[in-house]
DNA sequence: CTGCCTGCAAACTCTTTGCACGAAT
DNA sequence: ATTCGTGCAAAGAGTTTGCAGGCAG
């Protein structure tokens, strides 16, 4: 799908929602479609900003749940404190996340098999199973090799 | 292993690290073991100040790291704003947790082959795995039936 | 015109930290 | 006697919310 069309299906979800077309929304959606790796709610203010300076924290805030509803982004919570976004562009369902132990990267990999094996599990409790999630924390080669991820930025 | 024998396995990992063997500690170290379900760090002062009065918010935080790192306790962080512990029991690092969307109750279950699975999906990037953790959203048979969790408490 | 949406700033929740006092070794 | 641990309260980080004015429909 082109990114024009995928913008029109943000507008039409809108207003199928009974929710308004505005300027800023819009221009968050532009600045996180725009994205290829995840992204803070912090990050995507300073990037929506560039688009419309009038985006506020706030806005950005009140706007991440639509688009995550709306099935343009996923919520990826890693328990570090701050959730991350990143646009959806397949997988479904069948999404793990890999992060490195040192620089906090996080890689996002096809999971197959993964539905299976959440509904296998919760089916021993006699709960039918919404949603499932993966993560592995994981060192790089380089970590291993030098204690350090070459793409460590902070420390 | 007898509840005394893993309470001086505690104050012999204290000692061991060059830390102390204070009142506080063995407070919160008692009213931790003696939780059956996953308990919250406010909840977990709650009852140690039932044993120790003085045991402080500060030295409940300071302490759950501790049993935390000595394996006495799991760290669970279901996204949901504050983190949970739970006792050791066994299991290993194969524990996944099922998570009712409705009451937001956790259940630990042994998931067999959780490991090899998220070697499997790390060493794709060629990363080294070094934990993994699994966890599902459910809904129960009740909730299905009756939109309500027999479980729930708030709302 | 209505009423949803906005920016601002304050509020909120959970957790961490600086400080001076007190207790363990 | 040292030095670490403690309670208290303030600070911190990320996110949410009350309000008065603004803009979409």
């Amino acid at each position: 799908m082109s990114a024009d069309a995928s913008r029109e299906k943000f507008k039409a979800y809108l207003t199928a929602k009974g929710l308004r077309v505005t300027s800023q929304r819009l221009a968050i959606y532009d600045a996180a479609l725009a994205r290829k790796e995840h992204f803070t709610a912090e990050q995507l203010l300073e990037h929506a900003r560039r688009i419309d300076d009038s985006v506020s924290r706030a806005t950005v805030y009140r706007t991440l749940p639509i688009m995550t509803e709306s099935q343009l982004l996923r919520e990826v919570d890693i328990g570090s404190g701050e959730k991350f976004y990143l646009p959806v562009t397949g997988g479904g369902t069948q999404v793990a996340q890999v992060v490195c132990v040192d620089c906090g990267r996080i890689f996002e990999i096809i999971a197959p098999f993964m539905e299976w094996y959440g509904s296998t599990v919760s089916q021993k409790l006699g709960l039918k199973p919404v949603s499932q999630r993966l993560q592995v924390s994981a060192q790089c080669i380089a970590y291993r090799q030098h204690g350090r991820c070459p793409n460590r930025t902070k420390k």
